[in-house]
DNA sequence: CGTCATGCTACGATAATTGTAGCAACGGAA
DNA sequence: TTCCGTTGCTACAATTATCGTAGCATGACG
């Protein structure tokens, strides 16, 4: 099971049309990414922190996605231990934040 | 197996604090969901036209996640066929636009 | 030495997704 | 009418992904 982050053989699903929009996508449709993106948009967190956050998930998935975000550039380890989003994850992550409002809103 | 649009009982996955935008994230974060919105972003799609934009993907899932849109409101049904976003849908698609771009600087 | 927290993994159980095939209903020719 | 093609949608078994619990190795602090 590849985990590390680095050059692995699987194109990203759905997106075997090799276009950069389908790969992200893609990404971000897997389960707690988007969660993950979000609960680091403020400041870096420990794997333990961030599961807590992402209401006690199972570190497999977290360890699995984690390892995604990184491959991808988007999450980072930080030295001192304690995951942190990259230039591009804040980035990302911005893209993000009119999803707060649309929420409230949406609601339902 | 419910999948009509309507209320059911499963709190959204991931959002049992009841946080708006946990739910949205929990829901975008299903396989396909992204990717389905995305494809409605121009003009309506039937469902086989949709199954041919989104790679062949197994209609099964394809049916859930259309599911799932249509009762987060943010899909329909239009009267003589296909799927569309609803204007809350065209909003929260609206929201992924930089998504595009930002897609084609991440590349790798 | 013990204690605690870190990132990370093993593993069986459960749920989601895949792939293929097919259904019923409707519409437009013939 | 019958035939043909399309629509939205479902059945089913096989494969993956995810869950939940437990635990490991390492390092920092006392």
């Amino acid at each position: 099971m590849a985990k590390q982050a680095g050059s692995n053989t699987r194109s990203v699903r759905g997106s075997r049309t090799g276009r950069p929009i389908m790969a992200l996508l893609d990404l971000l449709g897997r389960r707690w990414a988007l969660r993950i993106l979000w609960e680091l948009r403020d400041a870096p967190l420990t794997s333990r922190a961030l599961r807590t956050a992402c209401d006690e998930a199972s570190p497999t998935v977290l360890q699995a996605r984690l390892d995604d975000l990184r491959e991808a550039g988007f999450v980072e380890l930080g030295e001192g231990g304690g995951y942190g989003l990259t230039a591009p994850g804040r980035e990302l992550c911005e893209t993000f934040m009119p999803l707060h409002r649309l929420a409230e809103r949406w609601k339902k």
